[in-house]
DNA sequence: AAAGACATGTAAAACGTTACATGATTGC
DNA sequence: GCAATCATGTAACGTTTTACATGTCTTT
C-alpha cells in the first residue's frame, strides 16, 4: 500500500475539503489546480476504486437522489486523512516542467528566425488568456482570505500570476532580441 | 511514421548541431535543457534505434577509436532535418507543469501551517541552487551572442532565470502571508 | 584495488491519455 | 428534438522511468 500515486493524493486532498463524485473531482482539478496539475477520467475512476479498496475513502449515500442519474459520492476516511498528512509532511516533491515551446526555441538556430518568433507569440497568447483567468480568481479570493481554504487557493493562484507575468516579460525580451538580430 | 515522439525531436535537434553518441545526448539533455525537459537512457537508446530504422539519422564511423570502448556516433540525415523543421514550424506545443510542491501547498489547509512553510522553504532552496547554475550559464553565453546556437541557448536560459526569480519572489510572499496569519 | 565515469542496451513496471461505451437530464 | 452536460467506467495504446546487465577506462 501507499504507493503514493499522485492522483491518489489529489483525490484525498480534494475529499478532505468536501465529499465529491468522480465527476466533481475532475472539475475541481480542471478549475482549481489545472494550471499546475492535470487529471483525466481514465485515471480518476480507477484511483477511486483502488482508494476504496484500501479503505482510504468510502462511498457515502446521497440522501437526495432526485433523478435516475447514477451518482457516487465519496468521503475520506481516517486512514485516508493520515495518508494525506504523511504525504504533505514529506518535504520531498517532484516539480517537473515539460515545455515544448522552449524546446522548439532551443533548436531555433536551424531555421528561419520568424519560426521562432511565431513559437514565442503562440506561447504568449496562450499564457495571456490563462493569466486573465488567474487574475480573475485571484481578485475573488483576495476578498475572503480569512477562509483557510481560500488562503491556500489564493497562494497557488498567486504563484500562477507571478510566473505567468514573468513568462510574458520574457516573451517581450526574447522577441525583441530576435527582431534586433534580424533587423525585423 | 512521424509519430512525433518528443524524445525523437530532442535527439534530432541535438544532432542538428553536431554528431553525438547516445551517452553524449543524455548529457546534453541534462545540462542544456534539463530545467524544462528530461530524458533517460531507457528512452534515448530505443529512440536512436527507431530513428536509424526510419532513416532520420545514421551511424557514422568514428575515425579515432583509440580504446576498446564501444562508441556509436550518430548524425542527422536530410530526412531527419526535414522532420525537425516540420515539427519546429508547427506552432502548437504542449506546455506542461507538474508541481508537487504547489499541490501540497494547495492542500495545506488540512494541516499545521508550519508544514506548508517547510514545503515552500524546501522548494525555495531547490530553486535557489538551480538559479545559481542558470545565472552562471547566462553570463557565459551572454559574452558570445553572435554565435547563433549560443543565442537560442541564451534565450532559454534567460527564461529559466526570469521564472526562477519569480518563484523566489513568490516564496517570500507566500511565507510572509502564512507567518502573519499564524503570528510566527 | 576500487570507485566513478564512460558506454550501450533491454525488460518490467508505472502511469497516464485517448477513445470508446452507455445512458440520463437539462436547457434551448 | 437536439445539443450539451451530467455521470461512470473500461480498454487499448503509448511513453517514460527504473532497474538490471555488461564491460571498459581513468583517476585516486
Amino acid at each position: 500500500m501507499a504507493k503514493d500515486r499522485k492522483i491518489d493524493m489529489v483525490i484525498l486532498g480534494l475529499l478532505s475539503h468536501e465529499n465529491l463524485t468522480g465527476y466533481d473531482i475532475k472539475k475541481r482539478i480542471d478549475n482549481a489546480i489545472g494550471f499546475f496539475w492535470k487529471g483525466s477520467f481514465g485515471s480518476i475512476y480507477p484511483s477511486l476504486a483502488s482508494l476504496t479498496d484500501s479503505g482510504s475513502i468510502i462511498k457515502v449515500e446521497t440522501p437526495d437522489i432526485k433523478d435516475g442519474r447514477e451518482r457516487i459520492l465519496y468521503a475520506i476516511t481516517q486512514t485516508g486523512k493520515e495518508q494525506l498528512l504523511d504525504w504533505l509532511s514529506d518535504t520531498k516533491a517532484v516539480n517537473d516542467l515539460k515545455y515544448e515551446s522552449l524546446l522548439k526555441l532551443f533548436f531555433g538556430g536551424v531555421t528561419d528566425c520568424k519560426v521562432s518568433i511565431n513559437t514565442i507569440e503562440s506561447f504568449r497568447s496562450e499564457i495571456q488568456s490563462s493569466l486573465s483567468i488567474l487574475r480573475f480568481y485571484q481578485n475573488n479570493l483576495q476578498s475572503d482570505l480569512n477562509n483557510n481554504d481560500h488562503l491556500f487557493y489564493y497562494l497557488t493562484v498567486s504563484f500562477g500570476v507571478e510566473t505567468y507575468e514573468a513568462y510574458l516579460r520574457w516573451c517581450d525580451f526574447a522577441v525583441k532580441i530576435l527582431c534586433e538580430r534580424n533587423n525585423l
